[in-house]
RNA sequence: GGGUCGGUAGCUCAGUCGGUAGAGCAGCGGACUUUUAAUCCGUUGGUCCCGAGUUCGAAUCUCGGCCGACCCA
């Protein structure tokens, strides 16, 4: 099946600048060496500068050092004879210095030609300028691919937000801090998947698409495979799949990789987000926590290179313990007022929850708890928080408190307001599980959208034995905002969601 | 879903009281052998988001729609 829409051509949103350059283009692919594949660079700016920056002109004129790099040009001042252009390539930038006696009148006329955005290689010498820049003085230039796309403002830059979603390879291109977020994104994983293999945990990768949706409350993706003409689901979490292979005996799993959620856009949500997860054998929560404590200090430090960060001008400090709280204890930090009696009554809970302009869910102590907890106090847990004591009705797959039926071993670790992470000691009691699903089925029945289903080889693997064993997950991209000072989902996310143009 | 703000040249933005479109950058032509957002002279370029209305006349006022950002739900 095709969407004709998406088979009309694109608008050529063709304008006088790129008539130019398609000129310019034409004229080269006549001289027969257009888009050539041939020039092997040897260099890159931020190198040659961290080598030579620091040596004197003299210096430099004495050794001299040869260099071959290669950049999009991003700057350019033409003089009658001698001219200045600064390229950029993967690691910074550097000014070239191009003079007509050294390149030949042919080259020089044909560099006046290049544009703003032309991808040129060059090699020479390295030299100083007369204020001191380091520079490198061509004895040869090439254009090696003609950009045919006028780039944005060489000064103000690319500034309408919508474009730098949508063309991203020109935020890319334009903006020194998108490409240290998504680097910082980069380092940020590999950080992680350090900390994880480092304390012997091993990554697997499990289905994305799955013929019941599970390990999750929320919307899935509806998708059809034709061969086996069957209804399937893009994943809204790898859990369940995750605590199999623990039955099988990879007792120390973790799966860093995409959850779908058919959810509305919003500055924290985007329909598809990385989450790890990660599922140790005889760990239990409070064990899962001191973990998560420590993986997201590692991967502050090894990562960024500090502990304490600023967020949205606010500072953050992961250098700190984190605290510790049950939802009444983290209700009653904002509000002393309320008594532990109170926080008990169905009736006190509602009011408050009202009060606190937030619509009532149905639910029982727990669950209102939890409403007044999100109404009135997650937003104010902005030093890292664990919440913990879970009740049972909102945690499917954690397991029961032994002093206390109604709540579970589960945990969701707060920052700046937000959560972070979701944790808990895993259901491994089959028949528990088996009656679980059935409280959730009922719930789907009686309109619960979100409410889970019932995974009959989930319970299946438990019936052969799942050992105790706590789990969390993770939300890669949130951990990005903070570490990033990102306000915005879509800022840590490469090619967000969006409506079609 | 509601509210606020916005959409004008390739980019960044002005545009007064409603009188028919401006700047800087980029481009084009010229000058210029150490520039730093180079400079200087000249110059091309517009579906003012779309549609309707009011008016002699609309980028501007009114209504409707589309798109986006932010806030709220």
């Amino acid at each position: 099946m095709s969407n004709p829409e998406q088979q009309a051509p694109v608008q050529q949103d063709e304008n006088q600048l790129i008539a130019e350059r398609r000129a310019k283009l034409a004229e080269w692919r006549k001289a027969g060496k257009a888009f050539p594949n041939d020039f092997q660079r040897e260099n890159t700016a931020a190198k040659v500068i961290e080598g030579y920056g620091e040596k004197s002109a003299e210096e430099l004129e004495g050794l001299p050092v040869e260099v071959k790099l290669a950049g999009r040009m991003m700057l350019k001042r033409v003089m009658g004879k001698a001219s200045f252009a600064t390229i950029q390539d993967l690691s910074g930038r550097i000014q070239i210095y191009i003079t007509r006696d050294r390149v030949g009148e042919e080259v020089y006329a044909d560099f006046k030609t290049w544009d703003l955005g032309d991808i040129i290689g060059v090699t020479g010498i390295l030299m100083k300028t007369k204020t001191g820049e380091l520079s490198i003085q061509a004895a040869e230039i090439r254009l090696l691919t003609k950009s045919l796309r006028p780039l944005p403002d060489k000064f103000h830059g690319l500034a309408d937000q919508e474009m730098k979603y949508r063309q991203r390879y020109v935020d890319l291109i334009m903006n020194e801090e998108t490409r240290f977020t998504f680097r910082a994104r980069s380092a940020i994983v590999a950080s992680i998947r350090n900390y994880m293999t480092g304390h012997g945990f091993m990554e697997v990768e499990t289905p994305m698409m799955h013929p019941i949706p599970g390990g999750a409350s929320a919307k899935p993706f509806v998708t059809h495979h034709n061969a086996l003409d069957m209804q399937q689901f893009l994943r809204i979490a790898p859990e369940l799949y995750l605590k199999r292979l623990v039955v099988g005996g990879f007792e120390k799993v973790f799966e860093i990789n995409r959850n779908f959620r058919n959810e509305g856009l919003s500055p924290r949500h985007n329909p598809e987000f990385t989450m790890m997860e990660f599922y140790e054998a005889y760990a239990n929560y409070h064990t899962l926590m001191d973990f998560t404590e420590g993986l997201l200090r590692h991967t502050a430090r090894e990562a960024l290179g500090k502990e304490v960060f600023v967020y949205q001008g606010r500072e953050l400090d992961l250098s700190k313990p984190f605290h510790r709280l049950t939802i009444c204890q983290a209700i009653q930090r904002q509000h002393p007022e309320f008594n532990d009696a109170e926080l008990a009554d169905a009736e006190f809970l509602k009011a408050k929850i009202k009060h606190f302009g937030e619509p009532l869910k149905p639910g029982g102590i727990g669950s209102l708890q939890l409403q007044l907890f999100e109404a009135c106090a997650e937003a104010q847990c902005w030093e890292p928080t664990f919440i913990i004591d879970y009740p049972v009705e909102v945690s499917p797959l954690a397991r029961a408190s032994n002093t206390n039926p109604e709540i579970t071993e589960r945990f969701e670790l707060f920052i700046v307001g937000r959560e972070i992470a979701n944790g808990f000691s895993e259901l491994n009691d089959a028949e528990d599980q088996a009656a679980r699903f059935q409280e959730q089925m009922k719930a789907k029945d009686a309109g619960d959208e979100e409410a889970m289903y019932y995974d009959a080889d989930f319970i299946r693997a438990l019936e052969y034995g799942l050992p105790p064993t706590g789990g969390c997950g993770i939300g890669i991209d949130r951990l990005i905002m903070l570490l990033t000072d990102a306000a915005a989902i879509r800022d840590v996310i490469l090619f967000p969601s969006m409506r079609p143009e």
